[in-house]
DNA sequence: GACCAGGTATTGC
DNA sequence: GCAATACATGGT
């Protein structure tokens, strides 16, 4: 990974906090602390533990890719467009929260939601800008409060995703542990996680690397660029081939044109 | 205005 | 099981 393939990682719609400065930089805020990426500091991330996890430096994505590109043409254009994507590890909360504002939205609208709720409910970060909110503070948010952030009808879901989080009915240390199937199911369990939801908290947030969100994206490149696989037949780190074939579809639209997106998405 | 955006819960067949 | 529909909101 070097400097200038960040962007493949931060920006490939696995996250929601960071963004380029208009002199190149990277800025964001993870784990309560911000930080700022050039092309001089770079070289130096793999001296901090925690960033250097949070960027999951420690594995190697060059033998991931190596198999993708050996099993599928489809997946080998998928990894050649955004070689550099890795799957960051995130806060769990963070990600759960994040992707329950995702229903039914855009990517820059959820970015907006996201900032406007660490604005108003985050610590402030070691460094500059706002921590993600702690499950406590949203769960003693008003349901109103929470629309007037935007957060639209998901806001009753974020304030008792919170809460349970915060009572520790939701214990993310057990999801770690937990067979994939079980995890999902305590997620699911939760108003407002669906099945799609879920596997982004698993994969973006407790980095089980084999869960397989499927949202309208990835449904339509299933049906075109994969057909007759599942998930499972993309092997353990199916997670990581998702990504790749998210990214690299939502890049490539044409690729679905004669599609009716149906089959899963419906808002209006 | 209609249509869409990294879905989910509810309802009716 | 599976299709249809409501759910807020902002951008094109």
């Amino acid at each position: 990974m070097d400097f200038a393939a960040l962007g493949q990682t931060l920006a490939c719609g696995q996250c929601f906090r960071w963004r380029k400065t208009p002199d190149g930089a990277w800025e964001g805020v993870a784990g309560g602390r911000f930080l700022r990426l050039t092309e001089k500091s770079f070289p130096r991330l793999p001296e901090d533990p925690f960033w250097a996890r949070y960027f999951d430096l420690g594995r190697d994505y060059g033998a991931i890719r190596a198999r993708f590109c050996r099993m599928d043409p489809a997946l080998a254009r998928a990894v050649r467009y955004a070689p550099d994507i890795r799957i960051l590890n995130q806060d769990p909360w963070e990600a759960l929260c994040s992707f329950i504002l995702s229903q039914c939205n855009n990517i820059r609208r959820i970015r907006g939601m996201v900032a406007r709720l660490c604005a108003a409910y985050g610590e402030p970060a070691r460094g500059g800008g706002h921590a993600f909110p702690a499950p406590r503070a949203l769960a003693a948010a008003g349901e109103g409060d929470l629309r007037a952030l935007g957060c639209g009808f998901r806001a009753p879901y974020v304030r008792e995703a919170a809460r349970r989080v915060a009572c520790g009915e939701l214990d993310f240390a057990l999801l770690r542990r937990l067979p994939l199937p079980q995890a999902r199911a305590r997620l699911t369990a939760l108003p407002g996680v669906g099945p799609k939801v879920a596997d982004c908290a698993l994969l973006y947030g407790l980095h089980r690397l084999d869960a397989f969100p499927a949202d309208v994206w990835m449904k339509r490149a299933m049906r075109t660029l994969f057909p007759g696989r599942d998930p499972a037949w993309f092997g353990p780190y199916a997670g990581v081939a998702q990504q790749y074939v998210f990214h690299y579809s939502r890049n490539h639209p044409e690729l679905f044109r004669r599609e009716n997106a149906g089959a899963g998405a419906r808002c209006s």
